[in-house]
DNA sequence: ACAGACGGCGGAACCGGTTCCATTTAAATC
DNA sequence: GATTTAAATGGAACCGGTTCCGCCGTCTGT
């Protein structure tokens, strides 16, 4: 592949005059268009280590992901992706394989790789993340959980339980399973349980028992069963998509129709909820625009900008058919 | 932050052995520890940039995709992520959003990052994918698609849809809707075509019908919607699983039972496909395990190993309840 | 007509490493 | 003790860019 120096020669001009060509700097009209001419012919790109070594400003985002099999994840990648590009950065995902430790690794060994900042889709932050960012002095821009050292962008999960636990309230449900996940996940075991638990609060007159789960289907599934069997809710609220695609199985396994003899609702907006049958009512996360605003957001911060330490990204609730409209009837 | 000369200054030696003790050249004990004591109290850490510039020896790889957010994708990355950290390398992630040009374009791109070598999750082939790969002289596997010049992991398409179209035969249906895709795509679009063709040619007495959709499940389900109402098979065999969703989706809205009414199959093993009601027959491939055989092939290339052009990896029929078994009656 | 200003450009230093080559130093051989 | 030989080390070139500096020529103002 040919160098700077070889488009000089080419060009009959020194290669600053190339480098100054193609960082836009003060060039005669002829001496340009031979340049370019040059540019075009052989097909030339800057050496992306050169460059970086001398402006000292490296290009690579990275990621750090606990999983890359996840409808969330991957949105989220692509939202960060699609904006990177057009910022002209590289992402290097780095996958965990939701291990903690890892992610701790990942921030030292992509500090290694000299990524201008990373971006965490995190689940916990521990004080060794802390002591990691700050050791590597990496901006650090955390997705979907919240902590008030670093900055987050996160979906707006209280906002989107508690208006769900309205929903589910005014649909007339007063029997009501909550199917969460871990509180170690404050975006997903904490908030959407205190958001949903808010909107119930706000009544006397029903009853709501609490369980946890993983966040596999299959552990969805057995503690679903355990629930209609011991519990009987009208209505199963479940803290993740996949969590309510495994209560919709294991109610089928049970032979109860949803909705009219079980109700149940999701969590993500999962492209294939709309899909199956019956259609899961559910909160739609706009993934994509939280990953576009990480991005963002790090890029920024990289320029030496001005970033609230924390956005909250959109969302809405998606009707369709898996609850039961106990007042419409 | 500390460069080699600062920690040559430091330990009173030319930046020269700092290198070479940092590389594992011949250093004298005394030397070596003195350099030693200096880089721990600095903590220093070499400039990556510096280091690929003159060098030789990355240890990342780049890895092309056509999207992030499907299932197959996600799948094949985390085989190879997790195999390529075994091996101590890195997974850098260009993301195409199935724009052509752009895989092509990252290549380049990638070569820029100066990384090892490429694995392309690939759509198709084309001249100037080989011109790219030619002129960068990267090393590439490709995952999904053949090519006889490069080396190639794919899905074992064209048994897997031979397999199948015997399955369907066996169960007793003749009345046969295909619901393909692209030719472009060899893998999806030729291979699976011509399996399952392969299958239904030896017999004479069964009709079949040949469509072709996207990727997107809204399509199929528009095209489902079509096939039901004009030809009426009893069984639409889809090429993926995203497809078969759709056709799914079309059967529940115009009433009609699967299987007993129309019994649909799909291509992939997605995880979905066995939570829903009812569980959609399908093949599975091991996705993960193709994105692991990339990255092990890409590495033994890397050390002038010896890979076989052409690596099939493995697949299986898993029956679920959306193929009426019209002898079993 | 001449001094000063300025645009365009080449030369060279520099970024932080690696590596080749020459030289010093120590060890080994006779 | 002198000579051979290998190990240890320093010096300098180099990788491919960017950027500072200064020279040259033209244009402008008086």
């Amino acid at each position: 592949m040919k160098t700077i120096g070889d488009i000089a020669q080419l060009a009959g001009v020194a290669k600053s005059t190339v480098s100054r060509y193609l960082n836009g700097g003060s060039i005669s009209e002829p001496t340009k268009k031979k340049i370019e001419r040059i540019i075009n012919e052989t097909g030339y790109m800057p050496n992306n280590f050169a460059q970086s070594l001398k402006a000292k400003k490296p290009n690579i985002i990275g990621t750090i992901v606990p999983r890359l099999d996840s409808f969330a994840a991957s949105q989220i990648l692509t939202g960060i992706d699609k904006h990177l590009r057009e910022l002209n950065y590289q992402m290097l995902i780095s996958n965990t394989s939701q291990e903690l430790e890892r992610e701790i690794e990942s921030v030292y060994s992509l500090y290694n790789q000299k990524v201008a900042g990373i971006i965490l889709l995190a689940t916990q932050i521990t004080k060794d993340h802390l002591k990691a960012f700050n050791e590597t002095e990496l901006p650090v821009v955390l997705v979907g959980q919240q902590h008030d050292k670093v900055y987050s962008i996160i979906h707006n999960d209280d906002a989107a339980a508690y208006d769900l636990g309205k929903y589910v309230l005014e649909n007339g449900h007063r029997k009501i399973a909550y199917l969460g996940v871990t509180e170690k996940d404050i975006a997903v075991g904490v908030r959407r349980k205190e958001g949903f638990n808010r909107a119930i609060s706000e009544r006397e007159d029903c009853e709501v028992e609490y369980y946890e789960t993983s966040f596999k289907m299959e552990d969805a599934i057995k503690i679903s069963s355990h629930i209609i069997e011991t519990f009987d809710p009208s209505i199963i609220v479940c803290a993740t998509d996949n969590i309510a695609l495994g209560a919709l199985k294991a109610a089928r396994l049970k032979g109860l129709d949803v909705p009219s003899a079980l109700s149940i609702t999701g969590f993500g907006g999962y492209e294939i909820t709309g899909i199956i049958h019956p259609g899961l009512t559910t909160v739609k996360f706009h993934y994509e625009d939280a990953g576009r605003l990480a991005a963002d957001s790090l890029v920024t911060l990289l320029n030496e900008g001005q970033v609230p330490l924390l956005n909250l990204s959109e969302y809405q609730i998606i009707e369709r058919e898996s609850v039961d409209k106990k007042f419409g009837r």
